[in-house]
DNA sequence: CTATTAACAAATAATAATTACAAATTAGGA
DNA sequence: TCCTAATTTGTAATTATTATTTGTTAATAG
């Protein structure tokens, strides 16, 4: 069994309630949040709830393989708890970032390897247009 | 005739030898600096130059469409003035950051259109892997 | 059951990248 | 050459992130 509580337990962290509550909530989003947005959530349910936690726990989850970290371009990163490798798009007007879902792009990876000398081991996709919602307001 | 020049008379900018010279850098290096890196290099000839200078005309490039902001998961940006789309590639070993030349991944605009329903203007696509000079090294 | 210890959380200080501001300078047209 | 708005510069301020310190928690040995 994989789950994060054993993770953690291989690892010898804690699973402590601030940890659990940061990758929870990630895992029920689909929204992308900075550090920041994520703080701000939590601290409904954990008014003790620190930033450097939160920073200091999204560290740890991007090293268990947890998460992944965006840089869609602002000046701050925005966090994924769907670790697969898959493409997102920003909002140019509203800055939202959704994933791009079904798609399969993974032949990137392979073709590209005709354009460089570069051992490949991943890559990052990034969309950028106007979502619907903005296109209606227009 | 559409070089630097008449691009800034057009809009009332003034085309300084600082902006000039940010500019000539980073039109002759494939490097992909960051604005520190500008710094450096462009005080060796200006010594006077300031580092809020660099980052305001790096700024006004962007607006202009001259240059482009790449943002490969650092805590900082790196500027290119290739403002075509085209694809780069990060050395997780050593930092380098490098074009893929000659690759044509257009097609991506058209594909991803099936499985999105934002209006699509551009992209940008990062691989990550090791350098050939890295793999020696190993 | 308690003491020990390592991991942790929280608060705050520190750092690094970037931006804002105010005063002095300069590009480029009249 | 002169004028003026745009620009540069130095510095202060801001923002995102990281480091440090101190008190807390939880697992485990005794």
């Amino acid at each position: 069994m994989n789950n994060i509580s054993n993770i953690f337990k291989e690892k010898n962290l804690k699973l402590t309630p601030q940890r659990y509550a940061i990758y929870k909530f990630l895992k029920s989003v689909k929204t992308h949040p900075s550090a920041e947005m994520i703080y701000a959530e939590i601290s409904k349910d954990y008014p003790t709830m620190s930033l450097a936690t939160v920073y200091k726990t999204l560290k740890t989850l991007i090293e268990l393989g947890l998460v992944q970290e965006l840089n869609v371009g602002e000046d701050n990163f925005r966090y994924d708890a769907n670790v697969a490798i898959h493409p997102h798009i920003v909002c140019l007007n509203c800055g939202k970032v959704d994933d791009i879902e079904n798609a399969n792009f993974d032949n990137l990876k392979t073709d590209v390897l005709n354009y460089t000398d570069y051992d490949v081991l991943s890559y990052k996709l990034y969309f950028y247009g106007i979502c619907s919602e903005c296109k209606k307001g227009r």
